[in-house]
DNA sequence: CGACCATTTGAGAGTATTCAATCCCCGTGG
DNA sequence: CCACGGGGATTGAATACTCTCAAATGGTCG
């Protein structure tokens, strides 16, 4: 754990400016945040269920998810996280954690007090409108998990998950040309789709058998995005991704 | 459609003191809210996906759902609302909807213009604060769902619907003693848990042998709560029920 | 090289779906 | 008052998708 460097929280700032505009002296209070920057291994908890945290988890490097584990040992994942997310962002107004946050990669993270976060918004209501924003798309992203695994077939709920990370790698500028790192494993995969890791891997074997994708090593390609989008009726309203006026 | 009685939006200021007390000044201000009260029949389009509403709903009356319709025709639902819920409330910040949202049985609803709200928000920081918060049970329900969808088992995910379908409605005085008016099919329940109606009605008629429920009429008695939290792992956490201090 | 984890593959079992057909309840109209 | 009509509930049989259990393969790090 050390001291943050004042920049670390850019990040944050750029994420906020892809929902709305900030104003200078917006910029400035959010640049005064007094964060902790915390490096972490993979798979380790960032938060646990039933937790109560006074500080939220803003991620600079690497990927998280959101989880629950039933009482069986099955785990649900809810969300993979890239840098610019803050997973717990919801500490702030619902005291008791329902689920728990992982890494599922080697990431930095900077931990940010709640009472930083709460004078920040209460101070600047185009921020907390900024966050407020930030977590409905976080909704609309659930609700369209939840069509993937109640309505849509196994490959298409793969393929639309595909889809979807693509456009939010690409969004923070870790993605392009239909190619992105994907560092998490069938298993993670098959948690988030309510699938066994069993099952995605036949699923990834038949997409790479029907010349749709190559994913090795950790790499995914989309060889033609239009054909694929159709195969899995991707259509990326839900994520909210325009820029939204002031 | 007719002009509103004031005392129409009381259902939303005890919704919003159940998150968080107000302030005189504060309810006043949401009593001077203009709204229009309409009566709905069963079964109508409150907002649509793609639309870009400049209004709120509030639900004075019966039951809705948010909802999304595949092209193949499936629909999934994402939730169900009841008296004193704002069921699109994202419209506030999200400019588009990325799904619908339906009435399930006749009802009235208050059409509350997203300018009012957004002065309202913008002069009193804690009442923003309690929509917030609000959206982000909203959220944990989502994920509660996803749990019920991907890892539960058919029989498990829906006593954990009719355990979370009690609890909200007990929460604003709609049921006592574990039985409820359940005004919804089964295809209803099979579009929410992502099976078919066929399958619920065979996971009824099991509940039903085993003696756990009762259900006739659209009326739903849990014989012995315990017993059925127990079943189907329900902790209401995710609920966040407890009273907010201030 | 060995340990460990993830991926891959096979075979058999189950759960849920599909497609119908029938039943039931309730409101409407004759 | 009762037949009719329509939506929802119920049931059956065959099918399909996914899971479970197990074993083998592959890759990476110390």
């Amino acid at each position: 754990m050390v001291s943050a460097p004042n920049h670390s929280i850019d990040v944050l700032i750029r994420k906020l400016e892809s929902i709305a505009p900030l104003f200078d002296e917006e910029r400035r209070a959010i640049e005064g945040l007094s964060v902790t920057v915390r490096p972490m291994k993979a798979g380790q908890d960032l938060v646990r269920d039933q937790d109560r945290p006074s500080q939220c988890c803003l991620i600079l490097e690497g990927w998280a998810c959101r989880y629950k584990l039933l009482k069986t040992g099955k785990r649900q994942i809810f969300s993979f996280h890239i840098p610019g997310d803050i997973p717990d962002l919801q500490s702030l107004h619902l005291s008791v954690m329902d689920h728990s946050v992982s890494t599922l990669t080697p990431a930095t993270v900077a931990l940010i007090p709640h009472h930083g976060l709460h004078e920040l918004t209460a101070r600047f209501p185009r921020i907390a409108a900024a966050f407020w924003r930030d977590t409905l798309v976080d909704a609309a992203i659930f609700r369209e998990w939840m069509v993937g695994m109640g309505r849509r077939s196994a490959t298409q709920a793969i393929a639309h998950q595909f889809c979807e990370m693509y456009l939010k790698l690409q969004a923070v500028g870790l993605a392009e040309d239909h190619i992105y790192k994907l560092p998490v494993t069938q298993s993670d995969i098959a948690d988030a789709l309510g699938m066994t890791n069993v099952h995605v891997n036949r699923v990834l074997k038949d997409l790479r058998e029907k010349g749709l994708i190559t994913l090795m090593r950790n790499t995914l390609q989309i060889h033609d995005w239009e054909e694929f989008t159709r195969l899995c009726e991707f259509d990326p309203t839900y994520l909210h991704l325009e820029q939204q006026a002031a």
